[in-house]
DNA sequence: TAGTGGTCTAGACCACAGC
DNA sequence: CTGTGGTCTAGACCACTAT
């Protein structure tokens, strides 16, 4: 910032703006690097010669774009990059599949990382969006498997999982643990094999419940994955509703040209 | 809320977050439909009990979480759900690519929407990320088309192209108007046919320049695609970033099994 | 104990929308 | 003109972290 690091009052430019705006600047240039602490919000105020909410307005801009975290008691931090983990779709190969229990677990094998689950099982009217996506009509019953996948202890993604009762009646699939293989096994063994899958991505900013259970700071979206699997008749055999925290995924995709 | 719509001074919960989470769920309820307005702040200040300061903290919660905008003069209104555009990736067919001059354009060809792009053209060296996703060396000559994508008017994408000046030079590639077929096309008329295509696809808060070329509202997020067009070797041939507004497009992406 | 961020107040004035 | 959100002040007290 120009003149001694005050804020210009004729800008029209609001104030909070500027400072905000002269944070990001010094933390791209590198002033502040990633991990380092900004001056405390009172230092700030000298700085910049206005008042203490008109600062947290500032620092909360900031906040919400994601690039520093406030700690309590301690001082507001550059938020370092966090590292992604890449998941490869298209690849949930019928070998990967037979080794375990499904998709998670073998990006956890990729990965490297301890990978557990809790999973809670329930039965639901479809809605009209599970109806659509599963062929079925609104109302019929399905099969719900509500899942939250944790790796070294901390919560990655969640999932829910729904199939047409018709499909799991008698099968494993209504039970936690699903057995060698997971459900698509036993759907596979009940002659559905799967065939082909479609996958739909989205970002939103998460609800307060996901933003919790993921742990998720401030200013970070969550990545919505819908997987629908089909037999090899085209009927859909399942849908997979997926959360997962921007900060620490991508998802990467490969086909061929034509 | 239970006392009169008053907040709970006890409960340890902060005041501007229990309002947040009184009219978050008065939304959801539907107490408050789509489209509309809310209680001024100074009838919310009447409501709550609470200073304005505080309703304005506990509105900026929900206009962080994407659920209400404020409109200047106006007042402040429970976002409608947008309308979601479905980008089938894993469908830039040769055929769709011949007719025109890419993969937006055909989008628009499906989506019904009258596009228009504007394109840039620099050269620049190759850094780190952008040497490592070509297999060449940082510092190399590289061609970016920096495209600026319209739908109907409106900025819908943003798209930064880089290619390796090798296969560049003496092609329209270097031009604004790459002409019938698009980049794609000169290349493989210089003898480098795409033959596969790689997507990454993550999620991020907007820069603020992002936010304001695309017209985000507080509290959307960016999806980030970064396509990655392989020739038959298997040399990577063009890197391609894109920055979508989360509130209007979802991605698909099939596959078959196995 | 000292320093940090977190919350909250009771005002004030401004800019914009709509009648 | 009135009502709306946008900005800003000058404090106050609390809760947490570190020494």
């Amino acid at each position: 910032m120009e003149n001694g690091d005050m804020v210009d009052r004729r800008s029209g430019v609001p104030a909070f703006r500027q400072v905000a705006a002269d944070l990001r600047d010094k933390i791209s240039a590198g002033d502040y690097a990633p991990g380092d602490r900004l001056p405390s919000e009172r230092e700030l105020v000298e700085t910049y010669g206005v008042s203490r909410p008109t600062i947290r307005d500032a620092v909360n801009v900031l906040r919400t774009e994601g690039i520093v975290t406030a700690e309590h008691g301690r001082g507001v931090f550059v938020r370092p990059p966090s590292s992604i983990r890449r998941l490869s779709r298209s690849r949930l190969s019928k070998a990967a599949r037979d080794r375990n229990q499904g998709a998670f677990l073998a990006d956890a094998a990729a990965g490297g990382f301890m990978p557990s689950t809790s999973v809670k099982i329930r039965f639901e009217q479809a809605d009209e969006r599970v109806a659509s996506l599963l062929a079925i009509s609104a109302g019929d019953e399905v099969t719900v498997r509500d899942r939250l996948m944790r790796a070294d202890g901390l919560v990655v993604q969640l999932a829910v999982s729904r199939l047409p009762r018709k499909f799991t009646r008698d099968t494993t699939i209504e039970q936690v643990d699903t057995g060698k293989g997971g459900a698509y096994a036993r759907l596979e063994e009940a002659g559905h094999a799967i065939a082909t899958f479609a996958e739909y991505v989205g970002a939103r900013m998460p609800t307060p419940e996901e933003a919790s259970a993921l742990q998720l700071a401030e200013g970070t979206p969550a990545i919505t994955v819908t997987r629908v699997a089909y037999g090899s008749d085209g009927i859909p055999l399942e849908i997979n509703d997926m959360v997962l925290p921007a900060d620490k995924y991508e998802l990467s995709y490969e086909w061929v040209a034509d």
